[in-house]
DNA sequence: CCTATGTCAGCACGACTGATATTC
DNA sequence: CGAATATCAGTCGTGCTGACATAG
């Protein structure tokens, strides 16, 4: 089982890989890029501290407040202070960041769509199926390799 | 139906999101990069030349220079000129860069095996099943994209 | 002379660590 | 005062474009 199990973890992980290649590759001038839409997906449902926000996207709080930051300069989230704690900031999405982060997930999603037409009707049915379980795998990982960043950090 | 792929494609894009960053959180300090991990596994068959390898990763033929020359450093790849064509470099696998990308793959393939053990036996079977799809989902995004490199590209 | 192949130079983006306010 | 939160400064990895050298 465990043969079986790490052959599947190899052919998976080929398939991440170029995946991380094609992340990059749609990646289009002028738009927004995977890690600005990624933190504006965040902040859709509401206000988020940017400790919070670090942390649902994987990376250090220095890193999310950079993005942060370039992502007010543009006018699409609002820095606010907490009212009960003046430590934190509050990220909340503008009128301009919503509209510009739904034609970034429309153009996205329209592309991964496009992709999926190549497929049969077998073959996106299995890749539904999986959605659940590569979510769970995910979460398996985070909560695996949970980075040296809690023991180190601070 | 497109309602359908757009829904399928934006949780897969969610997912894919994620990954993006566990891969990255799985580099592990003083092992090879995915990067470099990337090159080294397509020239264990043999000598490639450094715009094919360029090609599969999907990366640039400069940006393909640069790893490569790093991996030479390493000492983890040769590199050599083609006896039939002198402007072409043929990129070895050295014999320290078999055994240091052995282990590298052997690491990561048990830290992604270790994930999938938190899933139950159906689950794993759906990422199973799912596997030739994502892979020919991959390939469509490939062939879509196509960067604008091969016109651009002199 | 034109094309193909690869490399060099310089740049952009996005992550990281370490150090520093500010607030609890 | 110590802990938590965010930011600033500086660095690194890895991609890109444009210019260039060399070979076909």
């Amino acid at each position: 089982m465990s043969e079986n199990l790490l052959e599947l973890a190899e052919r998976y992980r080929e398939i991440l890989r170029q995946s991380v290649y094609l992340v990059r590759s749609m990646e289009v001038e002028g738009e927004l890029s995977v890690a600005q839409v990624s933190i504006l997906n965040m902040v859709v449902a509401g206000p988020l501290r940017v400790g919070r926000i670090a942390e649902n996207a994987g990376i250090r709080v220095p890193s999310a407040t950079e993005q942060i930051i370039k992502l007010e300069s543009a006018g699409l989230v609002q820095r606010t202070a907490d009212p009960s704690d003046a430590r934190v900031v509050l990220v909340t999405l503008t009128d301009t960041g919503r509209g510009r982060l739904k034609a970034a997930n429309a153009r996205r999603s329209a592309t991964m769509a496009r992709a999926l037409e190549a497929l049969d009707a077998a073959e996106i049915q299995a890749v539904a199926a999986a959605i659940p379980a590569l979510s769970k795998l995910n979460a398996a990982l985070v909560g695996q390799s949970a980075r040296t960043a809690d023991t180190t950090t601070a």
